[in-house]
DNA sequence: TCTATATGTTTCAACTTCGAAGCAAGTGAG
DNA sequence: CTCACTTGCTTCGAAGTTGAAACATATAGA
């Protein structure tokens, strides 16, 4: 009498234990990175981790993109970027105005203040990194963490997107 | 005339490109991987990660765990898992009763539905985690992934705890 | 051109999350 | 025992997040 093998999840081939660890060692480290690296963020700049996310990667980019490229480049919900987008331009840290290539798009500019902030908030959030993630490895431990996350990450993103869910099915034609 | 160096970010050791790298890459990846999951999960059996997350940590644990010991493994602050227990409860996947050990704590208990429903999406959600994350990988690389991230969750859990702050400090004794 | 559809963004309502405050039960010092 | 403090949990209000719907502009095809 074999009762149901905890490790048959019923024709697939179940997460062994180095898996498993693997995975739920990485997706907790994760969860506690964001934690420790919000905190510091809001107390050193008032800023959450997704707003300065954005503001980072504005810095970057010359300091403009339209409102989808930075949804995507967040992992964001559009809506969820117009909010903090109406939050940061409140805040003198962005500024929000048409496009000229396309009337619909929004463009989004980093001001001076917004600059100014991340360059406040930066050091401290690199030493949070650095303290939280790189303290525990070595050299070639980072070598490899680099290599295999970015073979995921573009791995991941050759995958259907997922910021703008594809939009409604066009209703199938057979109805 | 040396203008301000772009990695210099006063006095603190910025982040090379390589640490960029890793550090971006693996933020991104688990966030992709959280948000198809999540989809996953929902389609299929209607919960949301964290739903998922605490249902499968009482499906091990013998099926009974108390509220604190659900918040601190699933990273969650004390509220919200309040609020996520009477959801969980309405739906008839777990019990929650008073502790005969401690008159305060309150006892989850998973129910037959609830390690059905588990039993249910886990094959999706392996089939999820082993087809965006695992696929890419070599063994090698997994037993590297699986190792770093192990050192990296443990040096973090040594850091101070998070899901229950530190109580409001008691008022320091010289004031 | 006219029309259907695709794309960029915002609005809206529902849901989730969090922290602070509140309540109840345990614990230790006197 | 009693007082003060700790600990476990819930309640409450404020803020954040999301998907669907609504708009507006773009684009392709007839």
């Amino acid at each position: 009498m074999t009762g149901p093998d905890p490790a048959d999840t019923g024709g697939v081939q179940a997460l062994d234990p180095q898996e498993l660890g693997a995975y739920f060692a990485l997706m907790e480290s994760v969860s506690l990175l964001h934690h420790h690296v919000e905190q510091h963020l809001r107390t050193e700049g008032n800023l959450s981790y997704v707003q300065f996310q954005l503001l980072a990667r504005l810095a970057g980019s010359d300091g403009q993109l339209t409102m989808t490229q930075l949804a995507d480049g967040v992992v964001y919900s559009r809506s969820g970027l117009t909010y903090q987008a109406g939050l940061l331009e409140k805040a003198g840290l962005i500024t929000r105005g048409p496009s000229s290539d396309d009337e619909r798009a929004t463009l989004v500019t980093i001001t001076d203040n917004g600059r100014a902030l991340v360059d406040r908030v930066l050091p401290g959030h690199v030493q949070d990194v650095r303290r939280l993630l790189f303290d525990p490895l070595s050299d070639d431990d980072l070598q490899h963490l680099g290599d295999i996350m970015t073979r995921v990450r573009d791995h991941m993103r050759a995958q259907p997107p997922r910021s703008a869910a594809p939009r409604k099915r066009r209703p199938s034609p057979n109805s």
